[in-house]
DNA sequence: TGTACATCAGTGAACGCGCGTTCACTGATGTAC
DNA sequence: TGTACATCAGTGAACGCGCGTTCACTGATGTAC
């Protein structure tokens, strides 16, 4: 953020991150725990020391999620932006792509934001706009196909529910303004699929069945961008 | 399992029951935390007693994981069978609907199973067959439809890559030995779709745009019926 | 049917740990005049 | 440029909790003869 000009603001910044390092470090290790003691402890500090970074052991962990939303949707934008830009369905894939793969490298980190929730920690609000970050790395590649005239008529078998229409529009609203309501669901099933079968993975359940679901993986992500018809 | 004979048998049966039920009931108000101790004294029992039924922690929460796994796989069997045998679409959009309505009944039992790991445990292999229950719940949907006739010939956008065949033909001959391997790809995506969404769900990410869920729930299940050709 | 012995449930004390958070404090760093 | 005062990082002790697991034990229930 700021640029931290006395020595003492330069410390303050290099603690703050190296608590936050240990942090994962920690969740990385012991699997959900996190003890403020054991940072203090791992960094030579007193444990009531860490109270002058973050007021709460709770607001640590929302710096942990936001970071962590952060990050995934950089590496989701980084993704995306090694492919031509016209070449929609090639962004899509390449980008459901690099959400595995840093799940696959952060695990703790992704458990922590699409994993089921930490015990008796309630996210606040702070963590919605980190979050919708990540979506928007992803819808806004459908986005693009819809101004583009990338994107397929999409044939609903079927009436959309009328309220389920109000819904769309209004995520649409937030998430990409020119994506047609069908579409825009198969976007956010196409993420919950992407979320679910990383969490499989990640959890175990491919053991024995899908090692490694690359394959798997690719060829899934690859049909929901056919599905949604990008060029 | 067994009818227990004795007034002991009995009493020991009861009670491993009840443990487990305050077991759940501590799942559901802390999140994630399991105390032995709690239970003890919310049974008016001392800690140590728990020792003669659940040799550890751990092997409480195996328990507790064999169970939501068998209970699940009940409840979409349960909803299959509503529909008329023939009419596979309609039974995999029933399965999948019933096991999202188990998912918001008990979320806690579905983040034991589907959600991230719980810190510092290890499932051990005899997880493994009530998992696999589950997945041939809504698996065997498929290979009904297979076998009678009532699935579509897939196009595979080009040909599947050789060693994922192998893979789809391994996990096929588990849990629908007559479902094609570009088939039984959709299968395993739709799944892993059904609980990603849930779990996005259930962690709050829908909150403020899909809410109720219930719409944009059905209308994808619905839709990876239909891809799979389903009658 | 009655007795002797084995099994088993539950006790209570203890071991050896861990935790988050508060508070009054010292001493160093930064700021304003 | 030098001094006075305010800010802030880190200390150390304490509060009030929690936990899983082991072990020798009592007394009740079940089993075999």
């Amino acid at each position: 953020m700021d640029q931290p000009r006395t020595p003492r603001a330069r410390a303050r910044a290099e603690l703050t991150r190296e608590i936050k390092e240990r942090a994962l470090q920690q969740l990385a290790e012991t699997g959900a725990d996190l003890s403020l003691r054991r940072i203090a402890r791992e960094l030579g500090l007193v444990s009531s020391a860490l109270y002058r970074y973050f007021a709460s052991r709770d607001q640590l962990l929302t710096a942990l999620i936001v970071d962590a939303y952060d990050d995934l949707a950089d590496v989701i934008a980084a993704a995306d932006a090694t492919r031509l830009e016209a070449q929609h369905s090639e962004r899509w894939v390449a980008a459901c792509l690099a959400l595995r793969g840093w799940a696959l490298a952060e695990p703790h980190r992704f458990a922590l934001i699409y994993g089921s929730p930490v015990p008796g920690y309630q996210a606040p609000a702070d963590t919605i706009a980190p979050a919708e970050r990540v979506m928007r790395a992803l819808s806004g590649i459908v986005q693009a196909a819809a101004v583009a005239g990338g994107l397929d008529e999409l044939d609903h078998h079927g009436e959309l529910d009328r309220s389920l229409v109000l819904q769309l529009e209004r995520v649409a609203s937030l998430l990409g303004p020119d994506i047609p309501p069908a579409a825009l669901a198969r976007v956010v099933g196409g993420f919950g699929q992407v979320v679910g079968m990383v969490n499989l993975e990640l959890g175990g359940h491919f053991v024995g069945g899908f090692e490694p679901a690359d394959a798997l993986f690719e060829l899934t992500v690859r049909r929901v961008a056919g599905d949604l018809g990008l060029a």
